[in-house]
DNA sequence: CTGAAAGCGCTAACAC
DNA sequence: GTGTTAGCGCTTTCAG
């Protein structure tokens, strides 16, 4: 047994703490090691300032030879704040989704902050599970991903004052902060250049929009575009479909199968889009020859498609990061959560040209 | 203001907190305004068997009154236990990884956890502090990816009884538990396969073998593999890349630039496998009749490229719930982490045929 | 079935 | 510079 003060006010009953520790220290285990108060520990550890050079080194001795891990959890009951941002998002597999929450987590990373993930299917129900249960776990702040949210969480967040966030959805109306692109503007772009491209005869494949409200204003553009330019919305060329390439192949499908078939079609994602341009390879039509395709969101495998594909480039990691550093700042200095507008661009690739007939 | 018990023990300056309250409300609160005491609110909310059924639904009725959020930080401090899980992968981005991590997501909020997620960005200074952080949320368990950590983290999670699982990696020889399927004998099955089709010129491309143990073993399998077959292992037919299509792109070019070009090519990750495939195409040769490319990872894009990509399956949503499984379990009902292998499959569709000239 | 009281690990005054 | 003390919001014996 290591030559250790012999004053066993609580008599440990470790056999040999040498300096490998057997369980968890707690910052009175380091005070006691180092020799000094846990009040000095704690100094030494936050504002290592003011605490003399010698006595911190003495600690963070202590604290190496214990294993001492820090209890935030302790720590944030005192504070009030985790140094914790929770984040919704609706799916993360194959999406532009993961590249936000990527720039979120760096972002909040470097400020010194841990990401609570809630991944919601697309399920306000579950969004609703989730977003109680990061608040339960006392988030500082919380991301959310478009605007339709249960109206009790709203009450909640306020209530417990919980500064939220929007993402991926201007709220221009309403008095919620986000941090988005324009989602009607951006899909007006798309279809704007296939009617200025020549086209007459338009199909959309989008999102649910029962459940999706980023994919509700792209259908609006959609539909307003073509209403302005005097074209039919005929809803034989309207699919609303999951998040699937697949399911943007069979909306294709069927969109061909129409006895009058559509000259282009905008797909409201990429990943539709590269379901809809396959089904199109499969059979043998030419885009953009027979058919011209645009999409939405530029993943980076739309310029590894054959043809590349032409689409909307959003500005998702901008986002990301943007979101981060607003709701950060926001949690440490008080700032009230302002609104950006990110600008997103038309990306011309190879799926979209003239139609091959002009009517 | 509601005729409420006049009993101020503690003057709450609360001036008209009728039933929409104004502020964060505290278990007290609810407590007095349900005329019980805290700890039949608690045992009304964790226990709400041993409470009588109106009492409880007094409780409740306080608590929605309230917009009440319980504090889990608070709860943790006295249970140990934060329901909570720390997850860190390499990235999420536009990668494989994003679908492990939607299903360890998704079994951990069935199962009550919340998860912390951390990009390490294939910096193991990063994931070290990303880890550190999560060890001061106090996670009951850490998921990582692959098998090379800080030791001085493992250290931490040892003595401070944090259980970790490795996945994406196969911990055969050390005594970490491990979720996953085996890279080598992956690889190895792809490589066999070239081989099979009669090719005896073969190139690589694979991560960065220094920072991704994963990459590693692949790179390990190749190089075994041709060993096996007796077929050389040429240096200027293995490249180690980033984790990005253009990579992969750049990496092949650079191959069919070699006075022998391969005439199949491994690409240890789908992402690549995408780059180079595109390579080949944009320089008009014929895949897989001038050469043959398999993937690694079985991304959904795979179906949905020109030609589509041969690749081998992962059981990425499988391995990423047994993981959370695992842990759970482990957690909940102290039973040691159990290793699991899963199995992986090879996808043959149509990047791969045999050499046009046999030797 | 319910209440009173102690205390989880840490920090924030306030002393010394 | 450093120590002492009093809790943060909750759960948990132990009484009643």
């Amino acid at each position: 047994m290591p030559p250790t003060r012999s004053k066993p006010e609580k008599p440990p009953d470790q056999s040999k703490v040498a300096d490998a520790a057997r369980v968890k220290a707690t910052i009175r285990e380091v005070a006691h090691r180092a020799g000094v108060s846990t009040a000095t520990v704690s100094r030494a550890l936050n504002r290592p300032e003011k605490v003399r050079a010698e006595t911190r080194e003495r600690v963070l001795q202590a604290v190496r030879e214990t294993h001492f891990v820090f209890d935030g959890i302790a720590a944030s009951m005192i504070s009030r704040r985790s140094r914790t941002i929770g984040l919704i998002i609706p799916t993360i597999t194959n999406s532009i989704y993961a590249a936000s929450t990527q720039s979120i987590q760096h972002t909040a990373q470097a400020a010194g902050y841990t990401v609570l993930l809630g991944v919601s299917e697309f399920s306000p129900r579950l969004e609703a599970d989730l977003a109680q249960r990061l608040l339960e776990r006392r988030v500082d702040g919380l991301i959310l991903t478009g605007g339709n949210h249960d109206q009790s969480l709203i009450e909640k967040m306020r209530t417990n004052g919980v500064p939220f966030l929007i993402t991926w959805k201007l709220m221009r109306g309403k008095d919620w902060p986000s941090v988005s692109f324009d989602n009607y503007k951006a899909a007006w772009s798309a279809v704007e250049f296939l009617v200025s491209l020549g086209h007459r005869r338009l199909g959309l494949v989008c999102g649910r929009t029962d459940v999706n409200d980023r994919a509700l204003d792209r259908r609006q553009a959609f539909e307003d575009c073509l209403e302005r330019h005097g074209l039919a919305v005929d809803p034989v060329l309207i699919y609303e479909r999951d998040f699937e390439m697949e399911e943007g192949a069979s909306a294709m499908s069927a969109m061909l199968d129409t006895p009058e078939p559509p000259t282009a079609v905008f797909c409201a994602n990429d990943i539709q889009a590269i379901g809809a341009l396959s089904q199109c390879r499969e059979r043998g039509l030419s885009v953009p020859g027979d058919i011209s395709i645009i999409g939405f969101d530029d993943l980076p495998v739309t310029s590894y498609t054959r043809p590349k594909l032409t689409t909307v480039r959003v500005p998702a990691h901008d986002m990301g990061r943007r979101a981060a550093e607003i709701m950060i700042a926001s949690i440490e200095r008080q700032i009230p959560l302002q609104s950006v507008e990110l600008q997103t661009e038309l990306i011309a690739r190879e799926t979209t040209a003239p139609p091959r007939f002009r009517r």
